[in-house]
DNA sequence: GCGCTGTCTGTCACCGAAAACATCCCTGTC
DNA sequence: GACAGGGATGTTTTCGGTGACAGACAGCGC
């Protein structure tokens, strides 16, 4: 029986060597065991796995990206990543990707400028990622990429209509139709739409959602107004809304500026829903204890997660798993919305 | 002049030798114009640099790691990091090692258990981190690590009363004090503290605060209730405290548990302020927009996250940066809170 | 003029793995 | 019985850097 300290005891992590030469073979056995070469006699695996096990040894990464070219490491470009969506996101990529053997290395875009997604970039570069996921204002990433020419496998949250190729996501489109439907289903004619900042996709798409739905059912609209998905400015958008108020509900894109309508609304002397109703969009945790309650469009969070991975490492292989269908999201009804009292 | 693509191109990226060749010089001269090496003549280092921008260089991170064993990645273990908090941290954590050079690698703690835990610390450890950060449950967490023997420098987010070096961190329990002493000065003598998880060091010294503050006062306390952080949780255990009603504010030790509180007291029937007040712990974003708008305690997260980091390097680079100042957490009066009204 | 010192640069070995290539031995075939 | 074929394993090279050491050369004191 060896001593697990037999002679990895320099102080340093046992290597391919200590392990190959206490089981009495060539460290290139050792290499194939590790990497499930076929041809490798079922005695000669089990001996070596033994050693491994008693040595507690491990791989060196650093030796293994030097020769393959591959640092296993997938990066994720976020901004915005202390809201609920794109951190649960992320955290369900960081997940997915432990699974399948990759770390995960983010960067975020500190402000929208040209400038500070470069940066972001050129942190991932550095790290020779193996492949990229873009949970961020695309529209100006998309062009930084192409100008620092990162060869490297990606996936973004996506929405346009199934011909991009690097599209994933959940179908915003139709979650806000779901969304706007609900409204002029109770009755509603008048309806903002409260959108997210323009250059983003999902903003973007629940944009169009809400404008095709409208159209659909001949309800005439107003030009959404762009704000930056925070409660502040949902209160503020709130405040100078009141002060015209030419409609009977709010269609926001997601739960905080909701949140920050509401408030708004109320501190006009108003109330959700009897004076004017509310839809988000998301439906974070907090959404069910809003007061009142807020009626939203649930996205599964973790799945999307999941899904960029899976659809990244099929690219990064060159198999690209087929048009995945979208993720349908889900209207969940609460009692921010009610049929207009006039 | 050289053209970029002269020897560069066999399909590789550039190495080191590369830039020597074209510099005209040994790719070890090359190798101490990246490592700012003090005895190279200017006019040389120039001509690499300039050899260096030409061919977009960038130094090979796993050729580095591999002979220097160090890897410039940090670990982060954190859990519930769709939370506000720590995604908050997190992000400013990225922030700053990204300004040091480092890359960081998160792993979740998906379940609570020993064994998610241990298993998240080996995804770490599989990747040779060079330090760490613990934003997770750390009682649990410090047994792992010390069954695992990582040989990792760390620091953890912490509360303890400064005897402890890896203690980074608010001053969570002046902070609790400050939101006890506000609701005793408001008139209230019949206090509940919501807790968070028993093994979060946050929730400890948040309970410690709340519970010196009311002894300091003199105002008899009762057993804290022990929560997990989320607003559905709060609401249940709202409707809960609501049926007996022997209380006339509560101190909830995050926000998103306060809204839940303030949800289930609506349903109750009652209002808060008006028969129960509601103190929260963070200062979310949404707080401010709640209804009604909540006071809680504010915390410095992105500073936290800075700090973090500094200390790290610090002990990292083995000179520990002395005992910083602890960030002093601030009380934000919103209306939530009000003299009791019997 | 000689040796010493210090500055600058080059040569060689090494980090820990994987790939390419080589070797050995066993089996089946004609 | 010679030989092709292939499975199992060993040897050498390579990846792209860094560190240890060596060497060239200039300036300086005696």
């Amino acid at each position: 029986m060896f001593s697990v300290t037999d002679s990895a005891d320099r102080g340093r992590a046992p290597n391919i060597r200590d392990v190959a030469r206490l089981a009495g073979v060539s460290h290139q056995t050792v290499s194939r065991v590790i990497n499930d070469h076929p041809s490798i006699r079922d005695s000669t695996k089990q001996r070596v796995l033994d050693v491994m096990g008693q040595l507690q040894y491990r791989p060196n990464r650093a030796a293994r990206a030097l020769v393959t070219h591959q640092s296993r490491t997938l990066g994720v470009l976020a901004s915005q990543r202390s809201q609920y969506g794109p951190s649960s996101i992320i955290q369900s990529i960081e997940t997915a990707a432990q699974d399948a053997g990759y770390m995960v290395s983010t960067a975020n875009i500190a402000s929208t400028d040209e400038e500070s997604i470069v940066a972001a970039l050129d942190h991932l570069n550095a790290q020779a990622i193996d492949g990229l996921v873009i949970i961020a204002p695309q529209v100006r990433v998309f062009r930084a990429i192409s100008n620092l020419d990162l060869r490297v496998p990606f996936v973004a949250m996506n929405t346009s209509e199934g011909t991009d190729e690097h599209a994933i996501g959940v179908d915003q489109v139709a979650g806000a139709r779901l969304a706007t439907r609900h409204l002029i289903e109770l009755g509603h004619r008048h309806i903002y739409h409260l959108a997210g900042p323009q250059d983003w996709m999902e903003a973007e798409a629940r944009m169009r959602g809400f404008l095709e739905e409208m159209n659909a059912q001949d309800v005439r609209t107003t030009a959404p107004i762009l704000g930056d998905w925070s409660a502040d400015f949902g209160y503020h958008a709130g405040r100078e809304l009141m002060r015209v108020r030419d409609f009977t509900a709010i269609f926001s894109s997601n739960d905080q500026m909701a949140l920050g309508l509401i408030h708004a609304i109320r501190d006009s002397g108003h109330e959700v829903p009897r004076d004017v109703s509310i839809v988000g969009f998301d439906d974070i945790p907090e959404a069910a204890h809003f007061w009142p309650p807020l009626t939203t469009v649930r996205q599964d969070f973790p799945e999307l997660g999941r899904r960029c991975v899976a659809q990244l490492l099929g690219e990064m292989a060159n198999s690209p798993i087929g048009s995945t269908a979208r993720i349908q999201p889900e209207l969940i009804v609460r009692t921010s919305t009610g049929a207009p009292s006039f």
